[in-house]
DNA sequence: GTTGCATTTAGGGCTTTTCCTAATTAGCCC
DNA sequence: GGGCTAATTAGGAAAAGCCCTAAATGCAAC
């Protein structure tokens, strides 16, 4: 969960998210998106990996990311607590 | 909005922002909440007020943090156009 | 096998974040 | 005003994050 807003927290990653939101993508597809080296790139589909708001799956010879809706919803549900909506009282103790 | 989610990036913070949930508090019972310095609590209340996420106002000699709702709404909203909820194609661009 | 393409790992530099202690400001109350 | 309490700013050390280039891996197709 941690990792989850972590993942959340960089621009390059949000917006590799919100590409994904249309179907499934492969790296090289992302990584021509950024102005940035592949390896970086790379780097930040590790952390939303690592964070479950993405899978990978090999599709021939390149690897295609998929969108994970569930961890989406996980940061969601935290959220709509916050803002009334809800009343159970889901929090990550423990600094 | 960067700032926004930069903001909810930390357990401490979010931790923060939960107890606010219930009402308005003072720095020092935010402080008293954590096994931390006041000086760093500070720092946190700072990053959720960049944000946005809390506003201040003197009572007597404290001061009340008070959560605003329409920040963690806007959160919301990017998380809710991801998840298929809605259409609209918000998103920040250049990292 | 080996060549070739897509992608990842390794290593390093630079910036930012996080946390601390010590010193300082801000405002209430007598 | 002067003292007290609440809260912040300053300064600095340690850790984490981000980005790069160069080297390595994984598969597929020949």
């Amino acid at each position: 969960m941690n990792s989850l807003f972590k993942a959340l927290s960089h621009p390059v990653r949000r917006r590799i998210i919100a590409m994904l939101r249309s179907g499934p993508l492969s790296s090289g597809d992302i990584a021509a998106a950024f102005d940035m080296s592949w390896p970086t790139v790379t780097g930040h589909l590790n952390a939303l990996k690592e964070a479950e708001l993405v899978s990978t799956e090999r599709e021939g010879q390149s690897i295609r990311y998929r969108l994970e809706i569930s961890a989406v919803e996980e940061a969601l549900a935290f959220l709509m607590d916050l803002s009334g909506t809800g009343k159970t009282d889901e929090e990550d103790k423990a600094p």
